[in-house]
RNA sequence: GCGGCCGUAGCUCAGCCUGGUAGAGCACCCGGUUGUGGUCCGGGAUGUCGCGGGUUCAAGUCCCGUCGGUCGCCCCA
């Protein structure tokens, strides 16, 4: 692969990035529209916000102690000497934007949907880039475990419907108060300690920093000990196992099916009590295409009133990928282009470009050839372009104020009036 | 931030070990048909062999550096 960042006449992608190009582009777009219609369906509006926010939204919202605040944030300074980041993650920017439109005072929950792009300074490998697009819909401002399911079964069926086959991981982490998370993170510390020498040295500093992300290690010793480390699932309060009893009983009766993973951490430090994961193969060392949790504290985190909410996020690169993986036909290559207009010789050029044109005006697909090509060349064209029909034009055609109409299918040529091209290209 | 592998035509790659004038397939364009595609046949264009330095009469090939890609660790969608 050509890289030229080096050399002075050509420029390549910056490291981490990638265009989507034709026909794969064909995917994203058919994935994106139908994620932001199926999200509508349910009754998620569009939201769009900035792409790069003040950075203490995300030191606040996502948290000091997250890896994606601490290593990954795009962080500068603007000429005016704001320190602004890169959007990392959906969720705190949808927050602020319902605080500061006082969204919360309208009629609630607010539902919102968004696909926008998320940018994380990592290291780029299979399934990570330092720039993805994310799918997501978030419900704010309901304690509702019902909207807890409502969430997850949108999400879920997107997935299936985006023709993959998800695990999905279910757990509650509680939420922020001594009775519940605080009190089992004591106990927790207190394990680790106990088991500090058979920890992997890594992890032996989570302990302090974070220990609750001890689960996620890798490291074969740490995943030994945490065997028998003590669940969160047995120290949460009555009120948010109750919760997670509501949702996954909600979720049972409406047919989706989960894996109980009293495991489960998410990196993000909004999350409190239902947090959700969806697993694929095929993704490398990834294996997550998304997930997402309640988040009860962060309106409260960032200076707003208490408001509950819970949402996902899904990436679509990893879809994607994912997708490739089943072997699943792409049939992505077919384009919106019905019509191909044929044109022979110079003068014909105009007539097939004003057919072309009347004939996108009239809604249907068209396409034309404007390279000067043979016209064979233009029939192979019009042959790779998908089209069902091209329309010939030549000097004969012109003068009687007809054209040759073929299918490209059953290879049948009749010839029609011009005006009635429109109409005889619809059946 | 750390480690493995890889940079040669638009794409996939051979050539590198054993230094001697740059290759294949696919794709693209033209022709085989006074105006007919998807098959077939013939022809054609295309490369600072990632970049910089070193060794040598001679470097795509050997050595050093560098940039990039990729996969993994960490973390996450």
């Amino acid at each position: 692969m050509p890289c030229m960042a080096d050399d002075s006449r050509t420029f390549s992608a910056p490291k981490g990035t990638k265009d989507i190009l034709p026909p794969e582009s064909w995917r994203w777009q058919r994935l994106t529209r139908l994620a932001m219609d199926m999200f509508a369906l349910a009754g998620f509006a569009p939201i769009v916000t900035p792409e790069f926010e003040h950075t203490e939204l995300f030191e606040r919202g996502v948290g000091n102690a997250s890896e994606v605040v601490t290593k990954q944030m795009y962080t500068f300074a603007d000429r005016g000497g704001r320190s602004l980041t890169l959007r990392p993650e959906g969720t705190a920017p949808v927050m602020r934007a319902v605080l500061e439109h006082g969204l919360e005072r309208g009629p609630l929950p607010v539902k919102v949907a968004y696909g926008q792009a998320m940018f994380r300074y990592e290291r780029p490998q299979k399934g990570r880039t330092r720039q993805h697009l994310q799918v997501g819909a978030e419900g704010i401002g309901s304690e509702n475990p019902l909207l807890d399911a409502e969430i997850i079964e949108l999400s879920h069926r997107f997935i299936r419907e985006a023709g993959l086959e998800p695990v999905l991981l279910l757990n509650s982490i509680g939420h922020e108060d001594p009775s519940c998370r605080q009190g089992y993170l004591k106990v927790l510390s207190g394990f680790l300690q106990e088991h500090a020498d058979q920890l992997a040295s890594e992890d032996r500093q989570r302990i302090e920093t974070n220990p609750l992300r001890t689960f996620d290690s890798k490291e074969r010793r740490t995943v030994e000990v945490m065997q028998d480390a003590p669940l969160l699932s047995d120290h949460i309060c009555d009120a948010c196992r109750e919760h997670f009893n509501e949702v996954a009983s909600a979720l049972t009766d409406l047919g989706v099916g989960f894996q109980l993973e009293p495991r489960l951490v998410r990196g993000l430090d909004y999350y409190t009590r239902t947090t959700f994961e969806y697993q694929v193969g095929g993704l490398g060392a990834q294996n997550a295409v998304g997930g997402g949790g309640r988040y009860d504290g962060l309106s409260e985190a960032l200076g707003g009133p208490r408001l509950p909410g819970i949402g996902f996020g899904l990436g679509l690169d990893r879809i994607v990928l994912a997708l490739a993986n089943t072997g699943a036909k792409s049939e992505m290559t077919e384009g919106a282009v019905h019509v191909y207009v044929v044109a022979l010789g110079g003068p014909a050029q105009r007539a097939a470009l004003k057919l072309a044109t009347d004939l996108r005006r009239a809604g249907i697909g068209a396409d034309l050839d404007l390279a000067g090509r043979s016209m064979k060349g233009q029939m192979k064209d019009a042959s790779r372009s998908g089209a069902r029909w091209a329309v010939i034009l030549g000097e004969d055609e012109i003068a009687k104020g007809t054209a040759a109409l073929k299918d490209l299918r059953s290879s049948e040529q009749r010839t029609v009036a011009l005006a009635e091209v429109p109409a005889a290209v619809r059946s």
